[in-house]
DNA sequence: TTTGTTGT
């Protein structure tokens, strides 16, 4: 009996320590359901069990998480929090001539060793061009970890654009034509959006990329930071932050 | 590289 109350109690307040690590990332609003909404301590995300790759991560960061770091494992792992017809595995990937690319980065995940190894999780890849993945993608990473820096608190959402005719690697993991990223400023309430083709891209060009939170809404059919005043979310959302 | 990967 002891055992049992404990295993209950365990179980509980493993459930609402996930719920509370979830909350902290989507307290601005949770962009959809997705098919599974999984809890990680850097990020959440909405997966899409039929192109095994997420809708969107969130994440909340701050100049703390940014500025500690975890030595890169670069040990991917397949997510078994996922029923298993639907997971992406490293194998779907190799030889595709594709990047297992992070949606919500290491190099930002890195506060915590838990949390840099949690970036690694199949779950948290799409398939990205070499030349897109370690060229503009990454340099507009490194552009949010400076901006957080600046502006001391950042929600991040990032993930792939889908038009339907997508074709796939492996045993079907979809490749995106485009990405998005937009990224809110908490406290002056301001936000700025990216939508950045899949090809080779060199953060020269970011700038030409910038668009508003209501283009990427529309086009994803995602609704970010909902959790905000209407009138707020209306404002920044029709605007982009003069930030670059 | 306080980063991002693949292939041997």
């Amino acid at each position: 009996m002891k055992h049992l109350l404990f295993a209950i109690l365990s179980l509980s307040l493993s459930i609402s320590a996930s719920a509370a690590i979830c909350n902290q990332h989507l307290v601005k609003g949770t962009p959809n359901n997705s098919d599974q909404i999984l809890c990680r301590d850097g990020y959440a995300a909405g997966y899409n069990y039929q192109n095994k790759v997420s809708n969107w991560v969130a994440y909340h960061i701050t100049k703390e998480s940014v500025n500690a770091f975890y030595k890169r494992s670069n040990s991917f792992r397949t997510d078994k929090d996922l029923p298993p017809a639907f997971r992406a595995t490293s194998s779907d990937y190799s030889k595709s001539g594709y990047d297992r690319g992070h949606l919500a980065p290491s190099g930002t995940m890195d506060f915590s060793q838990v949390a840099m190894q949690q970036s690694f999780l199949m779950s948290n890849m799409a398939p990205q061009l070499p030349g897109f993945n370690r060229g503009g993608w990454k340099g507009l990473e490194e552009k949010v970890r400076e901006w957080a820096n600046t502006y001391n608190e950042l929600y991040v959402v990032s993930g792939p654009i889908w038009d339907g005719n997508e074709t796939y690697i492996g045993n079907g993991v979809y490749i995106p034509h485009r990405f998005y990223k937009v990224i809110l400023d908490p406290t002056a309430n301001d936000a700025i959006a990216f939508i950045l083709p899949h090809r080779k891209i060199s953060s020269s060009e970011l700038p030409s990329f910038i668009t508003t939170v209501d283009e990427v809404e529309q086009v994803t059919q995602l609704d970010f930071f909902s959790a905000l005043p209407d009138s707020v979310e209306n404002d920044i959302e029709a605007q982009t932050w003069n930030m670059w």
